[in-house]
RNA sequence: GCGCCCGUAGCUCAGCUGGAUAGAGCAACGCCCUUCUAAGGCGUGGGUCAUAGGUUCGAAUCCUAUCGGGCGCACCA
């Protein structure tokens, strides 16, 4: 049920009754305060500026050619032409005891599902996953989550970098390790982020270093046995770390998600040529490059974009060029989504126009750069350790789930010791994803370990206690199977409740479009905060209560649990019975 | 220099295609556990939406300029 999109179809028809030019926006959205009922039609005001009309008359032709018996209560007029509409209760009772039969909680399914490619998360693979993967990882992850809800035939890709310039100087590095006969598996690769530290160290420092390291890289894109040896125990040890994070972060991301930038290698040439070929690229300065007009300063420079370096190497641009041939004709995506930090949104924008130009995006492939903020230090300025360097993903994680474990022991008192790990795990690590999750902001991000592990006010585990509020009744009232009941909704409470209910699937899509779970958790932590205000007011199993008014609450309760639990899988966060 | 993103309560942030009196959480201060889990609820205080113009019935939202912050602009990704 959307009754957003209800109210609009309404409007539209009686538009199209008084003659209304098609493409009149209805401006149908929710009411900002109470007393304007729950929602709001504000077109007739656009459209009577547009017709040069009484903006009050038109909504009051519209009030009168609008078909909302049953519906609606009660529908105003106000101010300058707003349309107020309070919303039936007895209408909602009845969309509300359809939700409850049905296993989607009455969010309808995707009639025309699209292919969709995801890219997130892609860590570099020459280092352990740092704080600065965390959003692509978890933002995406939640985007395709609803996509999947949604009906989408969604693709993850995983574009891990495995093929970059940093590996020659890991090599480098390993072959001198192992001529000076090192323990491979237990020393040279049991902490991948030293074993960088002490290359990239060489490589700045060390005269020769750098040279060999990048004749390595050469060798390895040219397909040598012995590198390519090399650069596989590098790959496999740190896939073996990301996965490790995957499954405690509980993101989806399986190892047959993974599409390495290594995987585009055989392509690049093609790629090149045809660039070539299609005269869009040309040599400049000993490098092959493509000339943006588009993107052109204001003297009129183009803005280059390098597709092979002096020397032929390829880069991170000739991968995506790859990687939208791939996706847009391979795949036949309808849309291609890419999470990565803000910084890489020229790169994006430069990969689009020469993809679309050289045919590598078909016209009907939507290709979405997602970005967010670079994270920062509660200073202000870019985040580091205090010891200046960065902090491992997994050390973020385990902190959290430590400091959630604190917490839990000292609130939760009838739990034993395996529940208290199991509490302290879901809720350390809610905790960090919907701190992030929650917020929308494209620019600066700043990371706060106070912010991002407390466990009070709008956090995973207010959401995750209003659920085990709810299931401890639910437990209580000894429900049979397949309990069913009247909804009857006699109080502001459970009207709050109930159309908070409804707008699931509102969020859904607002969260799809704009592939911003930001949204999911505003509405989850509002439908949370609804059901503890209801909570405290509404009594259900408690002395002198009604046996139909009790059931009816329950039946609240239930779908209040059922849509809580649905929305944080969405987010990847779990919740548990008791806490 | 050019370009992108951003500037909302003491702090962290919402604010959907322009809508009515700009909202949450944290922090502060009251009240509410013999009664469905107090990781909770109810209430109070707190704002020149960076600044200045403009567009219009109506601007935090759109346009222009200025100031402030972050980032990016040729062989790293």
């Amino acid at each position: 049920m959307n009754i957003k999109q209800l109210l609009t179809d309404k409007t539209l028809a009686a538009f199209s009754v008084l003659g209304l030019p098609e493409g009149t926006n209805p401006a149908v959205t929710q009411s900002t305060r109470p007393e304007f009922g729950e929602y709001q039609i504000n077109g007739a005001m656009a459209a009577a500026k547009l017709l040069k009309t009484n903006p009050r008359q038109l909504a009051e032709q519209l009030l009168s050619t609008l078909e909302l018996t049953d519906i609606a209560d009660k529908v105003t007029i106000a101010g300058p032409g707003f349309i107020n509409v309070s919303l039936n209760v007895n209408w909602l009772a009845r969309q509300l005891a359809q939700a409850a039969e049905d296993p989607r909680l009455g969010v309808s399914i995707n009639q025309q599902p699209q292919t969709v490619v995801v890219d997130y998360s892609a860590p570099n693979l020459a280092k352990e996953m740092h704080v600065g993967h965390l959003r692509s990882t978890i933002i995406g992850d939640a985007v395709v989550r609803t996509l999947e809800f949604w009906g989408d035939n969604v693709i993850r890709q995983n574009h891990m970098g495995d093929w970059g310039t940093q590996f020659g100087m890991l090599i480098a590095h390993l072959e001198d390790k192992l001529s000076e006969g090192v323990d491979l598996e237990h020393v040279a690769l049991a902490d991948l982020e030293d074993f960088y530290r002490e290359a990239k160290k060489r490589f700045d420092d060390e005269t020769g270093f750098a040279d060999k390291s990048r004749q390595y890289v050469v060798k390895l894109q040219s397909g040598d046995s012995h590198c390519q040896k090399l650069w596989q125990l590098f790959i496999d040890t740190s896939i073996k770390h990301s996965a490790e994070v995957y499954q405690k972060l509980n993101v989806t991301l399986k190892h047959t998600d993974i599409k390495p930038e290594s995987a585009y290698n055989s392509m690049l040439n093609g790629i090149v040529a045809d660039l070539k070929q299609q005269k869009l690229a040309v040599q400049s300065m000993g490098a092959l490059v493509v000339f943006l007009t588009e993107l052109a300063d204001k003297e009129g420079n183009p803005s280059p974009f390098i597709v092979q370096k002096t020397g032929g190497g390829f880069l991170y641009s000739t991968t995506d060029l790859a990687a939208c041939q791939y996706r847009s004709h391979d795949l036949a995506a309808d849309r291609v989504i890419i999470f990565t930090d803000a910084r890489q949104g020229l790169h994006f924008k430069q990969v689009e126009l020469v993809a679309r130009k050289a045919g590598y995006l078909r016209d009907n492939t939507a290709y979405d750069h997602c970005p967010f903020g670079t994270m920062m230090g509660e200073d202000g300025t870019p985040f580091k350790t205090r010891a200046g360097g960065t902090v491992k993903l997994i050390d973020l994680l385990d902190e959290a789930i430590v400091r959630a474990k604190s917490v839990v022991q000292e609130k939760a008192t009838d739990l034993n010791e395996a529940e208290i790990a199991d509490v302290a795990n879901k809720v350390g690590i809610g905790a960090v994803k919907f701190a992030d999750l929650s917020k929308n902001r494209t620019s600066d991000y700043i990371f706060s370990w106070d912010a991002m592990l407390s466990f009070e006010g709008a956090t995973a585990p207010y959401l995750q206690y209003a659920y085990t509020r709810v299931r401890s009744i639910l437990r209580r009232a000894q429900l049979v199977e397949n309990f069913s009941a009247d909804i009857v909704i006699g109080s502001a409470p459970e009207k709050l409740l109930a159309v908070k209910l409804l707008r699931f699937e509102e969020t859904l899509h607002t969260v799809i479009k704009d592939a911003q779970p930001n949204l999911l958790c505003n509405y989850l932590y509002e439908l949370a905060s609804l059901y503890m205000s209801f909570y405290e007011a509404c009594p259900i199993l408690k002395e002198n209560v009604e046996p139909e008014l009790r059931d009816s609450r329950l039946m609240l309760s239930i779908l209040a649990s059922r849509i809580l639990q649905q929305g944080l899988d969405l987010l990847g966060i779990d919740v548990m019975e008791r806490m």
